[in-house]
DNA sequence: ATGTTTTTTTCCTTTTTTGACATAATAAGT
DNA sequence: ACTTATTATGTCAAAAAAGGAAAAAAACAT
């Protein structure tokens, strides 16, 4: 029944000294302070203020409550202080988790990139091919390769992601090249494992249809550079995100494998807690994100075309 | 716009960690609770909480709000206890002003009896003839003889009090009887002074007239008490409150002088500040008083009977 | 998929708050 | 003592806000 409120405008009247200063102040009207001060008294039951018309004077009661009040009111200003413009300054901490596998590629250059553009605001990055719970251990931002593995999260596509098996020419040379996905069985496979999570089925699409394939492979590693650079070495086939390996195609170190199929292109995507009011800098890392994936494709394009 | 209900009621979700069984405790309704801290977040343009039907999550500015709106809350509380059942409770300090002709007679005793009577009260006596500012000084409770002085003050009438001149039997006898008013002029009369307020002008009254005589005496006091020794040692006349001396007239060591004529009738009235919550303890006090002039009186119509 | 629990939204009613104005009270100036 | 200026309070109608019920949506668990 005591409005928190009404005894804060007490404290302000008080030192004020006056209502009508005070309803002037707060654009109030003289009778809506007179009515939440005589509120209050009512529901705390005491007498806090005499009033006459020239002076107020403090009650015993009123005394005590001002000094205890006060306290409460600079402490609750704190509070709201603490958190006023959080959504807003570029400063704090953003808690990322990323798979393995995108953090290898474009993503460890993007959050450099972004930290040194924005000084105040830190980014820590938790490198795991689980599948932690964003909410639980207070991630910001997760980037996910699947959309929505949680509807009470939001998903913000990033790029698409094309991977590709590829091995070098002599490989190639040697072995054969697979003339289709179901091929590969019979081949040397390089496969991507990490923290249990085996990634030994490739997929492969066409017109709309997709095949996956088990593969088998001797060689197994929880980093996909190290694929790529096995693959180079005339190891066998690894199976990669195209960006990891544009240039090595490029130059003529590794060659698309099945070239017939196009490999399956998976979405890249920024998770983050539905909020309803935005947070600026967490906003800005995604764009900046996004744009770091664009500025790649782009660069696909350039050197494809 | 943010207003501090909502930022307490905030800080209890978040120790309970459901809307829903605050929104219980309290007597809300669940939208209530949702469509508060809504606003909350609106009004702060942060996101506080993620919610999903099984857990509420503190988001980094939420955790801040809260443990600082924890301690603003808890102090508020305490300012709020401060004062709860201020007006109720029997204890505290009264601060009474009694002018001295007052506090010669019964009020010391009343007061007394009443400090014992409430061992937790505290009362404050200030004695003093000048007409000190109630409310500026801090006064709970002032004795006067006129009615209202002030009209932001309420007064009861605690009791008619008679003033009467007296002198020893032995003072009449040498001097004689004067037997008008005005003939007090050529008396030696005892005049009480406190502060410089000197009280030379001695009123009588008859059938609705009033006399009032400038009276000169070459003895001042400034306690009744020395003008009452005063006159039963046969100095001269006295006039003081007929309770002072109700005994003294009856043991016929003075008597009352120019009986024809009754003293004048002067009110005594117990004057505070008007205030819209009742302070208990103060209206205790004043009740105490008046019973005890009343039983004063009533002994006097006894012996006068 | 289905059901359960919890939060949110929607819509409507009730309550509270507000400002304008009139009134009362009083301190200060003349 | 009289006037004046300032300040607080009461009243009333309009506006705003709060509240509640129920449906909807969301998030999990199974």
């Amino acid at each position: 029944m005591v409005k928190a409120d009404d005894i804060f405008l007490f404290v302000e009247v008080v030192d004020e000294g006056s209502f009508s200063k005070i309803a002037e102040k707060f654009e109030l009207t003289n009778s809506v302070v007179s009515k939440r001060i005589s509120r209050l008294e009512k529901a705390l039951n005491v007498q806090l203020l005499y009033r006459t018309t020239r002076k107020l004077t403090l009650t015993d009661a009123g005394s005590a409550l001002y000094g205890k009040a006060r306290i409460a009111k600079q402490s609750l200003q704190d509070a709201r202080d603490a958190v006023t413009g959080y959504g807003e300054t570029l400063k704090g901490k953003i808690k990322v988790t990323v798979p393995a596998v995108s953090a290898d590629i474009v993503l460890s250059n993007a959050i450099a990139e972004f930290c040194q553009l924005y000084p105040e605001i830190e980014v820590e990055l938790f490198v795991s091919n689980r599948m932690v719970n964003i909410l639980d251990e207070g991630f910001d931002l997760a980037i996910r390769t699947a959309p929505l593995p949680d509807s009470s999260l939001v998903a913000r596509r990033l790029m698409d992601s094309h991977w590709v098996a590829c091995a070098s020419p002599k490989y190639v040379a040697q072995k054969g090249m697979p003339q289709s996905p179901e091929a590969l069985i019979d081949h040397q496979c390089l496969v991507y494992k990490y923290e249990s999570t085996g990634a030994d089925r490739w997929s492969f699409e066409q017109d709309g249809k997709e095949t996956i394939v088990s593969v088998n492979g001797r060689y197994q590693a929880n980093n996909l550079d190290s694929l790529r650079q096995a693959a180079i070495s005339g190891l066998g086939i690894a199976y990669v995100p195209k960006v990891l390996v544009h240039e090595d195609m490029l130059n003529g170190k590794l060659v698309s494998v099945a070239p017939l199929y196009c490999a399956k292109l998976m979405g890249v995507y920024a998770v983050y807690p539905r909020s309803r009011q935005p947070d600026k800098k967490l906003n800005l890392l995604v764009e900046h994100c996004r744009e770091a994936y664009i500025k790649k494709q782009e660069y696909f394009y350039l050197t494809e075309g």
